[in-house]
RNA sequence: GGACAGGUGGCCGAGUGGUUAAAGGCAGCAGACUGUAAAUCUGCCCGCGCAAGCGUACGCUGGUUCGAAUCCAGCCCUGUCCA
């Protein structure tokens, strides 16, 4: 491993966020001496990020902790197109309102992890539309684009002609990496952004980026790429058992925000502690070395510091004291969802279905009778029950181990 | 524009006229075991209904048939190759 000079590739380093760099020495040598502008770009494509984006917003962190400036980009120009080397089948287009929406939500998180300013070292916050909707080119892909796949482009004679030919494909083909390597130049004009990070998906248009910047104006830009994470067991990092777990409080309530850390794998907790806290390494080191059960408690350290940076210090406690009462003390936190009764009562499937623990009536069902659902602890088989509860009293409504409910009237 | 291949449940992928709500795998959920972990074993896995039962479903629209995911026609979409 490479011995940095520069805080910032050391602080990447250890802490686990770097797979590629364009130029390490080079980087290392000007993030010695001077505060290096840096960005990252994010698609506005849903109102809050996910799970799955934590790796680039914690860099972002660090190249302010280290000193520098951190640029948070959100692709609205490019959003409208839509990235093409995602492998997902290829995003609906969204409408500006949307888009405008989703970068507010976004927005939010970003509020806690930066300090955005005007000083030398404050993160700035920008939208790709600003320049690139003036170019007067995205409206026109917008409505002819759709009608073509670059597959069948690549067919053409053409362009195979070139490909063959080992020479460049630029412009209209390319239309996206042209604007996500437009991005890096215009931001390296504004605020001479020097640094573009992201995940290793992103390294192509990273390169692209870079020399553009070259060609056009002679600037020397550097890349960095983190690795994809993943947990332990291989699967893409960011779902849970209700799906995607999102960083804002309105797509996911805080305590099951906090539980998705606390049931990470044994063997994923040193590694997530580096990369999504601050906790110091060799608070960590002594942490992921526990055995056994033991290691219940860096998960709880995991979970508690993850909660706090992206959610607040009252949520996180919040959430662990809930946590606490519910797992320890088999009773009822107060960050447990709450069910309304009504004077009528409730048929024990609809209460099921309405907090969300299964998804129909008929998976409802099924977990009663697979003897999964329990109130206040003991279990309960038989769908036609109706669930009824007087003034000020509640009751625990509980599927399986994990989820939880109070039941009020 | 032409030739060929293909569009099946969250994903992958069987199925070429009836016993097919549709094999198998993955993902997911639950039970056992545990440490709110992993691994393993077991069950479940379209919707509505307390239930009897009903309703939807194999790209779309029509047709043939007692009966279609399966046959026919048109259309849409995707891929491969050719212009």
């Amino acid at each position: 491993m490479a011995q940095y000079k520069s805080e910032l590739l050391r602080l990447l380093d250890e802490r686990g966020y770097i797979h590629q760099m364009t130029d390490a020495e080079g980087l290392d040598a000007l993030a010695a001496s001077q505060v290096v502008p840096g960005y990252i770009g994010f698609d506005p494509t849903a109102p809050s990020l996910h799970v799955g984006s934590m790796v680039q917003i914690m860099m972002l962190r660090r190249l302010q902790q280290t000193g520098h400036k951190p640029i948070v980009v959100m692709g609205g120009g490019t959003g409208r197109i839509g990235d093409p080397s995602g492998k997902d089948e290829s995003r609906k287009l969204m409408t500006s309102e949307v888009i405008a929406a989703n970068v507010a939500g976004i927005r939010k998180v970003f509020d806690r992890l930066l300090t955005f300013g005007d000083g030398p070292t404050d993160a700035v916050m920008v939208d790709n539309n600003e320049w690139l909707g003036e170019l007067g080119y995205i409206d026109l892909l917008r409505d002819v684009g759709p009608h073509f796949t670059i597959n069948r482009m690549l067919a053409f004679d053409s362009v195979k002609l070139r490909l063959d030919r080992e020479q460049p494909l630029t412009f209209l083909e390319f239309n996206y990496m042209i604007l996500q390597a437009y991005d890096f130049l215009e931001l390296a004009r504004r605020y001479d952004c020097k640094l573009q990070m992201g995940g290793s998906d992103q390294w192509g248009n990273i390169v692209n980026g870079m020399e553009l910047g070259r060609r056009m104006e002679s600037r020397e830009l550097y890349g960095l790429t983190s690795p994809l994470i993943t947990t332990a067991d291989g699967a893409k990092m960011g779902k849970s058992a209700a799906g995607a777990v999102w960083l804002n409080e309105e797509q996911l309530p805080a305590y099951d925000f906090w539980q998705f850390w606390r049931n990470c794998d044994d063997r994923d907790v040193g590694r997530f502690l580096k990369l999504f806290t601050d906790v110091p390494l060799d608070e960590i080191a002594r942490l992921e070395a526990l055995e056994g059960a033991e290691i219940n408690a860096a998960k709880q350290v995991l979970a508690n510091e993850v909660t706090r940076l992206i959610r607040g210090e009252d949520a996180a406690k919040s959430a662990e004291s809930t946590a606490a009462a519910t797992f320890a003390g088999g009773g009822l936190g107060e960050d447990l969802p709450v069910l309304h009764l009504g004077n009528e009562g409730m048929r024990i499937g609809a209460a099921l279905t309405e907090l969300g623990f299964t998804s129909s009536g008929g998976e409802a069902k099924r977990k009663l009778a697979e003897g999964a659902v329990r109130l206040d602890g003991e279990v309960v088989s038989d769908p036609g029950e109706i669930l009824s509860l007087d003034d000020g009293v509640e009751a625990r409504l509980s599927l399986g181990r994990k989820k939880h409910a109070i039941l009020k009237r």
